[in-house]
DNA sequence: TAAGGCTTGTGAATTCATTCACAAGTTAAG
DNA sequence: CTTAACTTGTGAATGAATTCACAAGCCTTA
């Protein structure tokens, strides 16, 4: 029984870190998809994601009931429940913002294509970058960016300029109308409540590692 | 008063969003700084890292007490003092594993120099590359990748091959010795306890923003 | 049909993280 | 010296996430 009337209404904020572990078990479940498994546990699925097997029962159990007691669940059916409730059954169109190397290392990234993410453009302010190629993806003047929102309507801006450029970006682009942004900016941003934001900080995870190692024994 | 001898016998496990909100205060300290702020209040820590100021306190208070009643903390000491915690006081060496897209952008990110992260090598399968440059970071065979970790002792190493790959590497890298690994494959990564392992999974990422989008309204 | 072996789904218990709320300490002003 | 205005540091309270533990259901074998 579900206590929800359908995905799209839910009761409970569902916590990020569930969000996040719901995608790693996706990924397990194609890997085992490929491999021809028909049925998966939750204690299988548990030992590749690390962690354990209530924990993969309760974060399925806040959509629905997908196993079968005593046998587990179907690999292609669970897979396909986790698509859709992350939402990958459709294309998500993407624009980049900084056409710098991280930019260009986005525009090739297989994994976008893969999931459905489809990258539309990249904008930059460099005349030496606007009017080339970033594998495939046309780079172009920044100037242009509000107006290309408004007529290309991108889902998500995926930000790769520098840290101090960041935030204007944002406040330009959320005024545009975007409801989700990647950042790559080593900063904290500020957005209204009904953006979502996510922010990969490097500077963060290497001084992360940096308190380990010095931080133990 | 202090319950803990020293910063590097740490009675109390620190959560990891502790560490990386520490990380962020850090950064807005280093800010203030330059713009020669003497002192800063818990609250303004707080605003700036879209936390409160209970939170900042709380944080702090794990480590010692820094502040000033009625007057709040001083912006160069606090910075110090967090410096020192998350270990930042030293140079840590870094060897970049797949000289790839990623791997150049890595290679070229000054927040790695300058926060005290030397990047000694990069190391690459790929004969196309071996013996290049990656902004001036030399990229070598890794069939030498051990021989060089017992030589050149490197602290961190950051991971940039594909995900098929990933896993043998990291089993590679802990047999010679390495305790710290950043990782930028889509991929779940196993490793021996006292090994601190960091993932920056776009994929994942993505995946929170397309399930964002789809589960509101 | 019955028994044995497995595995799910989920309330309850526990552990972990955040927020509250206030005593104690500091500064500045009169 | 006293008062008023602040701000820290921290136990206690609350809230959130994880783990426990077991009834209920499914499959296989005989």
């Amino acid at each position: 029984m579900n206590e929800f009337t359908s995905l799209t209404h839910l009761v409970k904020r569902i916590a990020d870190s569930t969000v996040r572990r719901l995608s790693a078990y996706l990924r397990f479940l194609e890997d085992f998809e490929n491999r021809g498994l028909s049925t998966i546990s939750s204690e299988e699925l548990a030992k590749r994601g690390g962690t354990t097997s209530a924990q993969v029962r309760k974060d399925l159990s806040f959509f629905g009931s997908f196993g079968k007691r005593g046998l587990g669940y179907s690999v292609p059916e669970l897979a396909g429940r986790l698509r859709e409730i992350l939402g990958l059954g459709r294309e998500w169109r993407v624009f980049i913002v900084g056409a710098g190397k991280i930019g260009a290392a986005l525009a090739q990234y297989r994994g976008f294509r893969q999931r459905g993410f489809t990258i539309l453009a990249a904008y930059d302010n460099s005349s030496d970058k606007i009017g080339k190629k970033l594998d495939g993806v046309a780079v172009r003047d920044i100037e242009h960016l509000e107006r290309d929102i408004q007529r290309e309507k991108p889902d998500i801006v995926v930000l790769t300029v520098p840290g101090d450029q960041a935030q204007k970006v944002v406040d330009r682009v959320v005024k545009a109308g975007v409801r989700a942004i990647l950042s790559f900016a080593p900063t904290q941003l500020h957005a209204p409540a009904d953006v979502a934001v996510k922010t990969v900080n490097m500077a963060m995870e290497l001084e992360g590692l940096s308190f380990a190692l010095t931080n133990r024994d």
